[in-house]
DNA sequence: GATGAATGAGTCTTCATTCAT
DNA sequence: GATGAATGAAGACTCATTCAT
């Protein structure tokens, strides 16, 4: 625990695609199945080198996923880095990159993004919520006169989780923010300017954001 | 509700009580040790009873999760029914309330939240989008005179808390999301919506959502 | 254990009711499940008591599967001794009887013997001495002129299981039996005289045996 | 026989001894202990091992007995083959060196057999046709006169065994034999002739098999 | 007598980790 | 450095048996 990052760093090339290989095969077992079933045993027979082979440069399984979520979120940012090649976007193309660049990770590798974030999730989880939606939905009916969204049930799914999200989120690392009412204050803001169809000027204001993405 | 088909359903009021203990016990393991310290055994011993009669009320270690979550939910739920109390709310209102209900279950129960919800996710996980996000707050900090919110900080975080959450829920329940432009939109205009200041009224066109909010 | 026998013997007749269905649901879980799946617990629940009654009457597991087996021992006897019906049966008559008595009461509960006799044996166990029945029925192949049997496969299978048997049984009860050569040579005999043709007489001397049998 | 496809086969020799060393633990556990109370645990301590090396050789509780089971059948084999010694015995020689192999077999590892094919049978198993069998010495002593046999209560206990033997072997891997007639026909035949003294030919016709057997 | 809730030792099995070779 | 055999604590789950109601 304390002995932290004292494996690691290969500096010879043989060593390099040991462990690469090991993150390799880490990925595919968890793709194949699932978390639950990952184990360091497994791990290095798939990776083709013996345990101890393994744990010369990881000190504990723990270090081992660390390591592919650090490598996955690197990933992500040199993406961006990449779509943004250091211009200065303006805030809508910003948004923009941003959701490919998530939506895509996800995307390219589904599988290893599942089995990381519903590892430990029991079935009920994503559930959880679905009759809170379905609550929603029907609110959203009965005032779709006044609301933007075309497609109302992705518009509650999108709700539910982005609500959801905030929470979990600062539950898990802002926990001062679930106190004061400003998360609240502004979580309701971002949800209402979403729904909430512009009195004045139906489709003049905010021209960028309908426009059609590459796919 | 009923339907759970447990081992058995209690018969005598002896073994209400037990069950009450037993999910007791589950929330507090969860919360005192974390998921992955989440044994049956431990469960029982916490509760006082003995592994034996977890096991006559709930067939799996995974039925007394599903069973603990499915509470939280039915709560969440009354809850939210409590405050509509039937009324016909309006939108505003309606999205109001959801957060609240949310965010008040969440800040409730903390720590049973946060070691449900981060189960499996390792330690690294929290953190992997920080950076990210400080790329994202260093992007509106240069747009700031175009933006609506004022809390730079803590938009970005609603804003990368919200498309992840989209992207992992997609991946969890409805993959097809993921593929086609629809999600990509939606989550564009959410958030461009949000983050946008309405260039024609600037504080008239959408009064309601800047009120104060009750705790 | 020492206290045997201490419970049992009904002598009113919702007792004895409660002592047969427990019998009945016995037989019925070990035909239906096994015997690796027979517990008290399921057995009470077939037969529609508690537990606590079936403790009444069986002081444990182990007695309840002895007068199940016991019973159906009884019911042999009295098969027999209805079949024969006091008369004095020559040798052949009795020999006869016997093998019906035997092979159809197996026939009639194939699924309990079966789950009696086969109970912890592994599924190796009665293939393991194949290898060896294949040499047999090729030597008897080669000498197939000088043997009785028609049906030499039948002749082997039944050589070899007699000698098993044979063998299994002095184990069980008469370990004696193993050390002398009493056993060996009756069994020798037993089975040649079943097997070689007598040279003389081929049709003559023992006709009684190849009548038609009552199925 | 190395298609066993076990966890592992062992590649160095300290690993060969593991697995000898529980082989033999299990047999020692089996004797001691029956095999009800043999457990992977229990035979891991007897052994010297932990239940991890167990595992690491036998993928289960089954495939550990299987194993047993199979080197036995293996050693018998040896043993007829080396008794044969590829020669073609006539028929009576074939059936002597068979019941020699079987009963010294038996002899040998007289504990572990009675472990092995007694394993699930209640104690009341082997007496439970002790009754039956008085009934047919008393039967055999009526006809003494007829019979070839001079053990009658041998004979008894011969006949009763070959015919138990014959139905259990049919229930457990030819269910179809207890149906037509053809098994209990070649069951008379067989007890029949080995029971019936020859009419004709007193001492003639059949001198090979009264011989003096090597124990 | 009957009930069924409660017990807890014991079962099989897994897996992160170590260390002799 | 690499190997893989060995470890053993720990986990999920079962079931014969008891005993308060």
């Amino acid at each position: 625990m304390d002995n932290k990052r004292s494996r690691r760093s290969p500096q010879q090339s043989r060593s390099r695609d040991t462990v690469e290989a090991i993150l390799v095969a880490t990925a595919r077992v968890l793709v194949k199945d699932g978390f639950e079933k990952l184990s360091t045993n497994r791990v290095a027979r798939v990776a083709g080198v013996s345990v101890g082979s393994l744990y010369q440069y990881f000190s504990s399984k723990h270090e081992l996923i660390e390591e592919l979520i650090e490598r996955r979120s690197e990933a992500m940012l040199q993406d961006y880095e990449a779509r943004v090649c250091g211009q200065e976007l303006p805030v809508e193309e910003s948004i923009r990159t941003m959701v490919d660049v998530i939506l895509d990770s996800r995307r390219l590798d589904r599988e290893l993004a599942s089995a990381l974030s519903a590892s430990g999730r029991s079935s009920a989880a994503p559930n959880h919520l679905r009759e809170v939606q379905a609550l929603l939905t029907r609110s959203f009916m009965a005032h779709r006169h006044r609301l933007q969204p075309q497609n109302l049930e992705l518009a509650a799914f999108l709700v539910i989780s982005s609500i959801e999200a905030a929470a979990d989120s600062a539950v898990a690392g802002r926990p001062e923010l679930l106190e004061g009412g400003a998360l609240r204050g502004e979580l309701v803001e971002l949800l209402v300017r979403y729904l909430v169809r512009d009195s004045a000027n139906e489709s003049g204001v905010r021209p960028a954001v309908s426009q059609a993405q590459s796919a």
